[in-house]
DNA sequence: AATGAATGAGGATTCATTCAT
DNA sequence: GATGAATGAATCCTCATTCAT
């Protein structure tokens, strides 16, 4: 503790003009785990307390809720979106991409039910939409006759119905139901990973 | 001591102990509409005022939020079993009825998903197993060979499926997605109409 | 979600960190004044609008209620504590003293009476519990035998005699019925100040 | 339970005029427990129902909450004031009665230190100082020259230095802090008891 | 005369958001 | 750019008190 008191002391603030991403990357680190322990409603002090931020950091980055939930979502999105676009892909592997961020993120699975609550006029909700429609984009690309979802609008029903049964305290466990989703669906689903995994 | 109203004021009405069942009614089927809109979550003070009486009413019949929320639920709960338990009835019907549910009652999604949140302990959530497990027997009494739904589990997480399906912000609207839904899992469902329709 | 300033509104002064510890001591100070007038149950809103500050601001310095009536006790406590400590204290300096802060401070003649009440069990009274030790540890290191009270118990019963007979409006007429109960007692005390007066 | 279905079962109400008296009694016997349980801030309503009576029975009786606390104690004070009435009466004998009262009522020993709070003019501060103006004529009218106390001012001041001193959870402990309390005094104490025991 | 439901004010507490430093 | 204190509105919950029956 008292060992060496010689440079780390006077250190607490000021890292630099550097600390500014590796604070929104904390933020957005810390956002994920508290709305996967407590919801999309959590308190915005403790993120940024876990985050190790001062909760005006937290504002500088995120105007406001809607804004954090957003750049966590568009994480989200973004890997399922490079996972459609990579060479080779197909609609199995970009669907377990897809159930990959299903049972990691309790955010990502509100956001295809966004259509469910609200009257579709607030920023959060019109934000949701589109995000759930690069997903859907990501998708459709890869549909092709051989499986039982007649077109777009059978799939996003399909990735819905998944995310509906995604339940469970572990990921483990959230996973094993999603693949018991698909089965029942009779869709084909490739290893469930990151993209980058 | 130092609070209340300081005597001789005018008092709004007070209809006496005739209200009480009145009020109770007005209590759930305004926390209905408020679940349906805000979700579980929303402040008991919102569904006090829209059923028309104070705060204190609201707490004298319901001791805290989880004893609404499961009045609320167990009067739908109670409904899908009277489907399941009438002469002739058989899993397609008993599905309609569920199907009804679903589309009317925010709070009865909410349910079936019980599992995905908490840790168990709470009594919300023990509650909420508990309801869950009711449907669960409702529906599992019906289970035949017939169809491609291999046992209760199944069952159960096709139910699940459904209800993560079941968005949108009209009752006609939400039906359409469940039926698309249930269409899907190649189960069939009987009409989709409140028990005693 | 559905709350807090919607923005754009007219906000009071703030004067930045600079105010904590100014907030802090207000807010002690509040307390003390609102504890003399209305006891220790007196509401806390009470305490912050006479210290001049926001509810929350409050709760930020004192996460509790018993927090604050600690701190305010420790105070006191620590008062004597400084006058048991001084060279050359004897038992008279002390009580005289501590007769002070009892003219003083209801709160303080609260604390010496804290197992009157509660069970024992709840956090608030272990802490008065303690500090009460406190005062006593500081008088009973100055107890010699020339006079009536013959242990340590006898001069903690004495304080709480003597502490029950101070009652009036004016610390001067408490002064009077303190000093009138130490006479009938038959103990002698110094003069009636704070510990640096 | 279900033995003898016969008169028993239709009287729920209506005993007559009858039922006013012990209501009341009732009332007060619950006052007493719930006073010395949660001290004189107790809500009103758990006295109706420790009481088995409804709130507006409480209120018939009794038009505001400090009705009811002057109540319970005048009959303390009545006591004490029989026992000083009583052929044959002497200081010491009084005081235990007193004493027995002190040991019992925590609402009783509130009163006697009623002038340490308020400014004097509210409703309950004027009843209590009626009251302990009662207590002191009771015990003046039997001082005589053969103790320490030289008038009535000091007679008065030493009850509240032992009502100070009364603390405890049990009535026993409350008696053995009384007493030391008198010994410390050097007032002599007969024996702690009701008036008529 | 009793019952017990209803009312609604008051107090506790929590957070979203702002802002001086 | 970061910090973290301050603000105060909103929500929860508890009771004193009234009053229809």
């Amino acid at each position: 503790m008292t060992q060496h008191p010689t440079a780390q002391e006077r250190r607490p603030a000021n890292d630099g003009p550097k600390a500014a991403a590796r604070n929104r990357a904390a933020l957005m680190a810390a956002a994920r785990e508290v709305y996967a322990e407590y919801g999309l409603d959590a308190p915005l002090s403790g993120i940024a307390r876990r985050a190790g931020v001062g909760q005006g950091v937290l504002y500088r980055h995120f105007p406001d809720r809607a804004a954090l939930a957003d750049a966590v979502l568009e994480e989200n999105v973004r890997e399922v979106e490079q996972a459609g676009a990579a060479a080779g892909a197909n609609l199995a592997g970009v669907l377990g991409v897809l159930t990959w961020h299903l049972t990691e993120s309790a955010a990502f699975i509100g956001l295809l039910h966004a259509d469910r609550t609200g009257d579709g006029t607030d920023d959060l909700h019109t934000h949701a939409l589109a995000l759930s429609e690069r997903v859907a984009r990501s998708l459709r690309g890869h549909l092709t006759g051989g499986h039982r979802l007649a077109g777009s609008d059978d799939l996003m029903l399909a990735v819905a119905m998944v995310s509906g049964a995604v339940t469970g305290p572990t990921r483990e466990e959230r996973e094993r139901r999603a693949l018991a989703a698909w089965r029942l669906l009779g869709v084909e689903v490739g290893p469930v990973r990151p993209v980058g995994g």
